[in-house]
DNA sequence: GACCGCCTTGTTAACGTTCACAGTCGTGCC
DNA sequence: GGCACGACTGTGAACGTTAACAAGGCGGTC
């Protein structure tokens, strides 16, 4: 209707002539401030209406200095866990209108995570998330001179950062509770990488129950959380003798487990039992389906954006906080008594 | 040192009085201007360095009018298709020096889609990739005012917009021409949700092949990608007879089936051969190993950025594009002759 | 030696919003 | 009746960058 000259979007001040106000009054409109006359008001959204107008962010941003952005940092967003967790928080961040820029990481080393924040930080994001599921990763969280918020998931010691993440400890335990509970006598174990932290929360919490129930503590086996290398293990775990309960750190390396056990004659779980960690929508149909330990990862993400905004709304960053998601127990069919 | 009065950080003008030149000298050397005298690029290049100046990126896209990110609507990143999908998008987006900015849906419909492209068009993103992988979403994207660059992916026809696709009627006629150079007298089929353009393709690269061979083709059971509607369709396979060969529309349904002939006692390829599709890490590892068709997310991806940013420096949509992307057969353990 | 041109630099004005401040009303109170 | 105060609106100046244009210096050419 004769309100778009030059085919260019209209701005704040194209609004502000057809409702016959100032931009300042469209700004008070679109910022819902009180002080605006219903009529006024009334005119101005017809004006918006009407010329299709849509508000500049970019520039609003530069004035505001806030872009309603968050980052994510996240290593191989392929990986079941990562999405999962990336998904939470794109959720969670949604909800609550921001925006979520993502950088995804091949590798993780100090050097990296440290380009991948300044990258964001550039970008002028309002806080940061950190999936920072190694030691490597974690450590480079440390005397960060940004002086933006931001939040570590899995991000271990509780350190100048708030950290969420899920009880891996407790989960170890929970599965090596659950095999002894069997009248196993001891627990073997396929752990991840011995950079993640998640690895190495597994281990402990596995390690710590045979110790306090007195008893052999294997040499664990050491994994990458593929499949293939899952399958490695399970070809030396084949060749021991005496191992009748295995607990692995997580399902895809379990399925290679599996896959091993079966090729060598060794049926799960009548000569060894099996639990896994994850819980991958897979698992429930591997054969036989497999006992494993669920994490929240959808919980994982809303808990850290709420962090995140409490650090963002309180201005500066608050004492160091350290949510802790509980991981469930599963029971299937991949674990039975000796 | 002193040049952090406030704490403020420092801009553009705070160099350009540190190395004794003007703002747009410094501008120009951020920019690679061809002309500055080197020894004046010096001079800011040390300033800038010494002040630890970072160009404020926000600004800058307030008046290039580009924000140098670019949006990605998805759905569900959670699934290994979109998830390595959007992987391999980031990966080429920020060799291209370019951010992401995510928006993952849990449904997909012409509203949602609409709106997912308004957001992120207010938050002045450069171009949008659009994976939709179902008619709905991809009829979302015709006729859209938007008069920003967009290219689909997986998006069906090609319309308006420029499609990056893998072949997936050519993935199907190679999963179904396999089983028959086996041997096999016709091949039953799993099928992806209706909804879904990558079912569709499937199952019509299936019906072409069984239909030029001249064989019966059977009424394809559908699933919804997930391993329990697989362990469905592959109850109600196990019951009927003649059953020798089976294409699953993905690797996880294949799963489901798997089970549900182990359970009824078929054995695979011994009773029945099974192809699944997509080539997911855990496919070597099923028992047996699953012979399957692989799509090269990295190369969707890659592709899909490559389209968008070619509409991008064109300045305009360039004539609708369709790229297709090839699958690989992978031969493994679960097929055999009848 | 004057003029043209390129290289180099600086000055000023956008970009589209919000913030700080200054008005202009109308109302209520002493 | 004067004055203070609240509600409402407008004016000007930021925010930090790039674009457009102008200007000075220097070399080369006829």
């Amino acid at each position: 209707m004769g309100a778009d000259r030059g085919r260019r979007p209209p701005v704040m001040a194209d609004v502000a002539r057809e409702a016959g106000v100032s931009h300042q009054t469209v700004s008070r409109v679109l910022n819902d401030h009180p002080n605006v006359r219903t009529e006024t008001r009334m005119r101005v959204l017809e004006a918006i209406d009407k010329l299709g107008y849509r508000r500049n962010l970019v520039a609003r941003a530069l004035v505001t200095k806030n872009s309603r952005t968050l980052g994510v940092v996240s290593f191989d967003t392929t990986l079941y866990g990562p999405a999962s967790t990336v998904y939470g928080i794109e959720q969670a961040a949604r909800a609550a209108g921001y925006f979520i820029s993502i950088v995804s990481l091949k590798s993780i080393d100090r050097v990296r995570v440290r380009d991948a924040l300044d990258y964001l930080a550039d970008q002028g994001v309002d806080g940061i998330v950190v999936v920072a599921p190694q030691r490597s990763a974690a450590r480079a969280l440390v005397d960060l001179p940004l002086d933006i918020p931001v939040v570590a998931v899995e991000g271990g010691e509780a350190g100048e950062v708030p950290v969420v993440c899920v009880d891996q400890v407790e989960g170890g335990r929970m599965a090596t509770r659950h095999l002894l509970d069997l009248g196993h006598e001891t627990v073997w174990h396929v752990r991840g990488p011995g950079d993640w932290l998640e690895a190495e929360g597994r281990a402990a919490g596995w390690r710590s129950v045979l110790e306090k129930a007195g008893r052999e503590v294997p040499e664990p086996l050491a994994g990458d959380w593929s499949p293939r290398s899952g399958y490695e293990a399970g070809q030396s775990l084949a060749r021991m003798s005496g191992v009748t309960a295995v607990f692995v750190a997580n399902d895809q390396m379990a399925l290679g487990v599996l896959r091993a056990f079966i090729e060598k004659g060794v049926r799960v779980p009548g000569d060894v039992s099996l639990v896994g960690f994850d819980d991958i929508p897979e698992s429930a149909y591997f054969s036989p389906p497999l006992t494993t330990i669920r994490q929240d990862f959808g919980a994982v993400g809303r808990q850290s954006i709420g962090v995140l905004l409490r650090q963002i709304e309180n201005g500066g960053p608050l004492a160091s906080e350290r949510l802790v998601v509980p991981p469930t127990f599963v029971h299937r069919a991949s674990t039975a008594g000796p």
